[in-house]
RNA sequence: GCCGAUGUGGCUCAAUUGGCAGAGCAGCUGAUUUGUAAUCAGCAGGUUAACGGUUCGAGUCCGUUCAUCGGCUCCA
């Protein structure tokens, strides 16, 4: 048995013996659902007895209760049963029932048999008794809640999650890896780095503190910079709008519960905040006549947008009630939506490039409840497939049939975080129903009135999402062009502060971000001051520095030092990187030729 | 919203079975002027998240609310 189907089987006999052990604790009344394998482990549902629940101090005991079974080196026996068999053997258990009555007909029921008192609905394989289970090394890792299928209609169950490898040393390793990623936790570094910060009167609304604001603007520019060579044109509109808006976007009939609504006397004095910036960008193509000579109109604009979470759904700035999304609307014709894709994928690989992501493309086609004209689903569908075998290769983007909005086909950008978990940052989203709803229109060439596609699209996602991700992927030390201050000075004694004066201003000439600590600090307080706060580098200066007009160079992660470097060199090594937006910093003085 | 956990100076953490709220760092003041990650001394900083309850006595026990974290659902 190969190493992959050994854990597979391991995992998932061991999740038997959980449902076993909380039995054997719980009583027969426990409802037992479905216990899969995950990433890490394994985890079971349970619908426990009323008044029962299990907590972080209940671990050891459930922990000693499956070893105590597995001690017991009870024989598993599978059987293969049929439907009305399975439903009777069931008849007790609620979920399992329901299950199996969902299975087609004809198809073969297997169960498993540990020992002669816990049977379970399961395809296996397993163990062939639990004497092969002996070496386990698991552990009960948390208890959370779970909807049965998934569904928050339905019944709320206990989830159990446990860690599981097959031996004592790789549960170690994975606790440390686990250990190293929560280090990496931008919800730890960013208040560290003072780049945000949260307040209580304001859940999920970042605070952005000085220096995280430095890096918020400096990937702002990066993007004007490319979105201005791509023919967007920026807007800004009102952050407050009236409920009428709302209501003929439809997100009053399919979003209120998202919006942070300002309930008046009347609806006429009714405003809500905006969760979505589109209606600001039909506006602005409202605001005169179009012509097919306009189009495609490419509009973007980060405003503030608040969407209002329930609660327990907050996570840093992953998950926020007020953020900026580094939004467009594009307006085009029917058929140049293949070639705008194209112009919109070309920029998401130029923007995730420049920072080394990895990130995964996922195609959402037409759901049944789609509005709109076949043919134009078809096409779109078609184009975007097109553009996503173009860009990633065919089979190496995922496809969520059905799994589209009603009003258009979309393709969404995902990235895991340090801990793995998946977050959805780009989306491009073909929308055939806003038109409509405000009944856009521009003027064809044969004179005719026809109305456009919009085309809604993100690449950063959530500039806040982002900026988190980044602050995990790099741990805190962002690239060169990205550092809240690229430059920390260090004068060695008073008498050096003039110098530093000087060096400082001919930065800030080149739009280097430098900050100097003028302190009567000694110098290893001022050093060790900007090494916490990782900046890039943090040049000393004192007599020789002073007469020779150079500037010593302390690096980012690690003791070396650049001597002496002449100032011109210096500033022309920070151009530089700011210039190419350089993932890597420059560790070397560059030789002159 | 659901399940579980957490909340003590700005930060990191102490406080025995309920018995005087403490330390280091940061801050301020003074001394020191230092060549690559912590100089020395002094001072100040608290309604222990908030509210209520039990008790002679609550940071500690109970209840409610708020916030945060790990999941579920939802989502950029």
């Amino acid at each position: 048995m190969d190493k992959e189907k050994y854990l597979e089987v391991y995992r998932h006999s061991l999740a038997h013996i959980l449902a076993k052990a909380v039995i054997e604790l719980y009583g027969k009344d426990v409802q037992y659902a479905i216990g899969p394998q995950i990433a890490d482990g394994f985890y079971y549902d349970f619908k426990l007895p009323d008044g029962v629940s299990v907590q972080e101090s209940d671990f050891k005991k459930i922990e000693d209760k499956m070893r105590e079974i597995i001690k017991r080196r009870e024989d598993w026996t599978v059987k293969e049963v049929s439907k009305q068999e399975a439903l009777d053997l069931f008849k007790d258990q609620k979920y399992k029932t329901e299950l199996i009555k969902d299975l087609p007909e004809g198809e073969k029921i297997t169960i498993y048999w540990t020992g002669d008192d816990y049977v379970d609905l399961c395809r296996g394989p397993h163990v062939d008794n639990s004497q092969e289970l002996m070496s386990a090394a698991f552990e009960i890792r948390s208890v959370s809640g779970a909807y049965w299928r998934g569904d928050e209609h339905n019944d709320s169950l206990t989830r159990i999650y446990a860690y599981a490898f097959p031996d004592k040393k790789q549960l170690k390793e994975h606790k440390a890896l686990i250990k190293e990623a929560k280090e990496r936790d931008h919800k730890k570094i960013g208040p560290q780095l003072e780049l945000f910060m949260f307040d209580e009167t304001a859940p999920g609304m970042p605070y952005w503190l000085p220096r995280g604001w430095k890096v918020f603007n400096a990937l702002l520019d990066f993007w004007r910079g490319i979105h201005e060579e791509h023919g967007y044109h920026e807007i800004s509109g009102p952050v407050l709008s009236k409920k009428e808006l709302w209501v003929t976007s439809g997100h009053w009939a399919h979003y209120q519960d998202g919006m942070f609504v300002l309930e008046g006397e009347t609806d006429a004095d009714t405003y809500a905040l905006k969760p979505m910036n589109c209606p600001n960008a039909i506006k602005v193509y409202m605001n005169k006549s179009r012509s097919y000579r306009d189009l495609p109109l490419r509009i973007n604009q980060v405003d503030v947008i608040h969407r209002k979470e329930k609660s327990g759904e907050l996570n840093g700035l992953f998950r926020v009630q007020m953020f900026r999304q580094d939004d467009a609307h594009i307006l085009v014709t029917e058929d140049q939506i293949g070639e705008e894709i194209k112009d919109i994928m070309e920029i998401a690989t130029e923007i995730y490039g420049t920072f080394g992501l990895t990130y995964k493309a996922e195609l959402s086609t037409r759901p049944d409840d789609y509005m709109g004209d076949i043919e134009v689903w078809n096409q779109a569908e078609a184009d975007l497939k097109d553009i996503l075998d173009k860009t990633y290769g065919p089979g190496n983007y995922e496809i969520n049939e059905g799994d589209g909005a009603f009003y258009g086909p979309k393709i969404d950008l995902k990235m895991k975080d340090a801990l793995g978990r998946e977050w959805q940052m780009g989306t491009i989203q073909l929308d055939f129903q806003l038109p409509l709803n405000f009944d856009m229109k521009y003027t064809a060439a044969d004179s005719s009135q026809k109305r456009p596609v919009m085309i809604h699209r993100a690449i950063f996602g959530s500039m806040e999402r982002f900026i988190g991700i980044l602050i995990e992927n790099f741990k805190g030390s962002f690239p060169f062009w990205l550092s809240p201050y690229q430059v920390g000075i260090v004068p060695i004694r008073e008498e050096h502060n003039d110098y530093a004066r000087e060096v400082e201003k001919l930065l800030r000439k080149n739009h280097v971000r430098v900050e100097t600590d003028y302190s009567e600090a000694n110098m290893k307080n001022k050093i060790k001051n900007f090494k916490n706060f990782k900046d890039p580098y943090i040049l000393v200066l004192g007599d020789k520095e002073k007469e020779n007009r150079t500037v010593s160079i302390n690096l980012r992660g690690s003791n070396k030092q650049l001597n002496n470097v002449p100032l011109d060199t210096f500033v022309a090594m920070c151009n530089k990187m700011n210039e190419e937006h350089s993932l890597d910093l420059i560790e070397e003085v560059p030789s002159e030729d």
